[in-house]
DNA sequence: TATACTGTATTAGTGCAGTAATACAGTACG
DNA sequence: CGTACTGTATTACTGCACTAATACAGTATA
């Protein structure tokens, strides 16, 4: 598991942390019924205290992403399929809404957002394919 | 002016009186030369220590929206048109490269997004046009 | 130049989110 | 049942963002 931190992103560690590991398993580059990484030894690989990740993990249970069990180890848990597109589109419409009310709170009009999420979109593909290549 | 604080949102009081402000500015709500409310008398209306508003207005100051004159008062800069729509312009980008960045990440297609942000925009159409009766 | 406004530099208080240390609890397996 | 793993409850430290109190500085105007 690819993991990395930003120490002057402001952003929290265990927050950072939660969210890679949330997308690679929405994603579903992190199988279902797998196990994750010891808490100590991701700690180790991030040198970070072992509780900052348990935190992350305690996260991640609570939101029905992970299975706990005990003494063994924590492991993806079964999401049913409507589930996990609904938490999806959740997590997309949450930023979208932030979007649009700011269009709105501006004057600017649909089609220019429509324009630059386009735009942006384009942007991404060029960039995922220079690291194709990489 | 008309302006609010939540004090549950989380949010900080300055950088929601700055982002209230900032918009009407933007937006034409506020013109240009037009003198704002002082800021002891804003402190008062909002309940807040002077010094939170006097942050705030330094805040916009730094960003070009805010013209000081010592002794006076503050001013809504002289923007040049373009440069108001390119602020606007980066404030949009800003929020909706996140959004395509979660899309991406969570394999959504473009289209989902398209789709979403239509719907989100019908939702503050209605909710505008509810407004207007009141 | 006195007064009644403007804004602000400085300093101090406060709360809380984030992180860490420590010690404790469950499980597997020889 | 001991050892070597799992995860975690509890407690404490720490830094910093936010807010506030106070006193100071510029300007207009009578």
């Amino acid at each position: 598991m690819l993991l990395q931190i930003d120490h002057h992103s402001g952003q929290p560690i265990y927050r950072q942390v939660a969210e890679q590991i949330r997308r690679q398993i929405l994603a579903g580059h992190l199988g279902e019924g797998e196990q994750l990484v010891s808490v100590r030894e991701l700690a180790g690989q991030l040198k970070v205290n072992p509780m900052t990740i348990s935190k992350v993990y305690s996260l991640l249970e609570i939101e029905g992403l992970l299975e706990r069990r005990r003494g063994v180890g924590l492991f993806v848990a079964r999401i049913r399929r409507d589930q996990k597109s609904r938490t999806k589109g959740q997590m997309l419409e949450q930023v979208l809404a932030k979007a649009v009310a700011t269009a709105v709170q501006l004057d600017i009009p649909e089609s220019e957002v429509h324009e630059s999420i386009e735009r942006l979109f384009e942007r991404y593909g060029v960039a995922m394919r220079r690291q194709e290549h990489e």
